[in-house]
DNA sequence: TATTGCGACTTGATATATCAAGATTCATGA
DNA sequence: TCATGAATCTTGATATATCAAGTCGCAATA
């Protein structure tokens, strides 16, 4: 009995601009890109091994995200600094805060119990300081939460008000009372939920963001 | 003495693709581009008279605000429907009212005394049911609110958000009650900015947005 | 010595050409 | 008659060429 092929590699579906975009938008958020700099398309073009229509269109996209403006026949500025990033945390506090409240209104029984399971999980990642394992599990939490909003537009929203990478997120949980702040704030959310409080999932969703977004802020910039 | 001369209209410093974008996201919004339609690059290239390239920049734009989606090789799918439509007025209402949060936390005296004045003739024009100038002041309203705030970027992805052109504002608005209804939800919100309450301002806005937003939905897709 | 104008250069914006990935249609074989 | 494969066509994606709008540097004049 033949087993079923496996699915391809979910990159081998995107076009070269979203790779372009990714990769910039990597580059600036590490700061390889620094805050200040004048990039020029052929250039970056070159390096990419691109021509300028795909760099163009994931330009023009990085420039709707605030990390970059265009300067016409000048170059393309890098204006990815503490306070685009303290406005993109608010953004983001925002569109969270109003995901929770619709959870909270609409979730189902099954969704809570699954955060449930989440956060168990969380409370053992973060008492053996299993970082990696807590990465994981934060992600699975909120992509829980947006599910049980429904609401698809808001979490593409969301994917571009990201100010943080892999790394930074691995270095802000590598210290063990960011770990206890977080795992209370997501208990914190959990318990608006379960209680069908949209107020108080919104409240909880907004400090929990607003908070770890400043630390996030604080240690990309502080760093630099 | 020589008169300074006139700055030029701000029309003149946008590029095609600008107006492209803005000429079909009007399209779409009063839907002339009806929810479902299959547009081909091609063809709106040539209608507009521009080449592919301005295009193919403005329909990104179009698809990272969820009015359209590319299929790539079939053509170009409009998706603004009324669940987009509320998606996105969800989006604007956390939007918003983050920034009459920050907006409480951070207004001058001198700001809170032009939001009065303002208030003062939305009272006159909600009276006389003076449409047009009563759009004036909601923006002029709004506006203040968002310079009072001081995020630059929260503004700029609110105007993604947008779901109504000046003809859907102006039928609206053109409902004695619905007049009623939102000079009561400014004047709330000015009182919260005036007691610098953020949880006020913050709610205050956000009622007004979503129950405005569903109006606007509401009167935009019934009545196709 | 400073200011202004002009020419050359560089850069993003846009036009056009080409590629390639499906989609559609038609023909053939079972 | 239906299903499948091949050929053709259409469309978005990308590459490349060209345009034009500044920018910069230099020279001339006051």
């Amino acid at each position: 009995m033949q087993r079923p092929l496996e699915t391809l590699d979910p990159n081998l579906l995107k076009g070269l601009r979203e790779h372009v975009h990714e990769r910039l938008r990597q580059a600036i958020i590490a700061g390889q890109l620094p805050t200040g700099m004048l990039l020029n398309e052929r250039k970056v073009a070159a390096e990419l091994g691109v021509s300028t229509t795909p760099l163009k269109e994931a330009l023009r996209r990085l420039e709707l995200e605030g990390l970059v403006r265009t300067e016409p026949r000048r170059g393309i500025r890098v204006t990815f600094d503490a306070g685009q990033a303290e406005e993109m945390a608010l953004a983001r506090a925002a569109l969270e805060s109003m995901v929770a409240r619709l959870a909270a209104a609409r979730i189902t029984d099954e969704a809570l119990d699954n955060l449930r399971g989440i956060t168990e999980g969380m409370k053992k990642a973060t008492q053996s300081g299993a970082v990696s394992r807590l990465i994981e599990l934060n992600e699975a939490f909120h992509d829980a939460i947006h599910a049980a909003s429904g609401c698809h537009y808001l979490k593409r929203l969301l994917v571009g008000q990201l100010i943080y990478d892999k790394a930074a997120r691995r270095f802000l949980l590598g210290d063990r009372d960011e770990r206890g702040r977080a795992l209370v704030e997501h208990l914190a959310i959990l318990a608006a939920l379960e209680a069908r409080d949209e107020d108080g999932a919104e409240r909880a969703m907004r400090d929990h963001i607003v908070r770890s977004g400043k630390q996030h802020v604080q240690t990309a910039f502080e760093r630099r």
